[in-house]
DNA sequence: GACAGATGATGAGGTTACCACATTATATGT
DNA sequence: ACATATAATGTGGTAACCTCATCATCTGTC
């Protein structure tokens, strides 16, 4: 008798305790997503982040000064500590895809930017991520996406409080 | 200006980045919470599966035997590989909570159970968990979490094949 | 009933994603 | 002008995973 039973669910976990569970695999899936990439899912993550940023920061006709984000305000962004910004701004700056520039209004702080490759590192894993991470929401009508999202800000709030 | 903005959250982030950005609150939060026990999160998490299959494995009228769990078992219930669950037990028996016995069954094989301290521990963890589980879930109505339940279920489902 | 191959646990060694604390440079309020 | 706060980072640590190799044991097949 070979019964696989490959991914057990213990009924009487709680929905947070499946939060985690989800969590973890879809830490596992999008390591092997960005792979290609070379990038981690943290990395990816923040590199989005940045790109984001950026992005809201409408390219003013035409300066790049002025581009960047602080570290300290990428980690309030992806809710780290200030010292794993760094880590993680370390890597994506090895790997060609950011910058850091002094911050002209403040000397002690430092910008950081995306290099062209960055930009379209960015674009490319946000399409990829979109597709794959649609694959799975697909699951869900409109409707219930609408709630879980609104449920998760619910408790999102309420666990950072 | 001090605009202190503790706990921005990216508008485009989808869902599945807000179950991250959740992920990793609870386990901080549940560090927290655990810690008075010494135990860490993943180790509290191992200790209730094992509390609980022992509890499905009803009491058989006499004898102590046949109680425990396969470390491979252990293993799939927490969604982990085998070697982090030799871990995680290598933690909880040091902690005088667990203990291993030879399978009878098959030599190869090691059945963990808890120990009458780790049965306590289990159930004061069990209870202050499921308190502050609460306090957070209490934020939805019955309705909103039966509906988060059923769509985690299913992007769980979707997120593993 | 012997033996090839599968399986259970674990040793060795590695990675990722964090953290706190101390330090240094700079900014800011009085 | 100076105490205090703040921005980033060096140092050093942790938890929670992983893979691959190994060893013991089990199982099916001939």
């Amino acid at each position: 008798m070979r019964h696989h039973e490959s991914n057990p669910i213990d009924p009487e976990a709680s929905e947070l305790e499946l939060i985690q569970h989800l969590a973890r695999h879809l830490r596992r899936g999008s390591a092997v997503e960005t792979a290609p990439w070379g990038l981690s899912p943290h990395q990816a993550r923040a590199l989005g982040v940045i790109a984001r940023t950026e992005g809201r920061r409408r390219r003013s006709p035409e300066g790049d000064q002025g581009r960047g984000l602080r570290l300290g305000a990428l980690a309030e962004w992806l809710h780290i500590a200030p010292r794993s910004a760094t880590e993680v701004v370390d890597a994506l700056e090895e790997l060609g895809l950011a910058l850091r520039a002094p911050d002209p209004a403040d000397r002690r702080a430092v910008l950081v930017g995306l290099t062209d490759r960055g930009r379209q590192v960015a674009h490319e894993i946000r399409a990829a991520r979109r597709a794959q991470t649609e694959t799975i929401l697909d699951e869900l009508s409109a409707q219930d996406r609408a709630q879980l999202r609104a449920s998760l800000l619910t408790l999102l709030e309420a666990a950072t409080r």
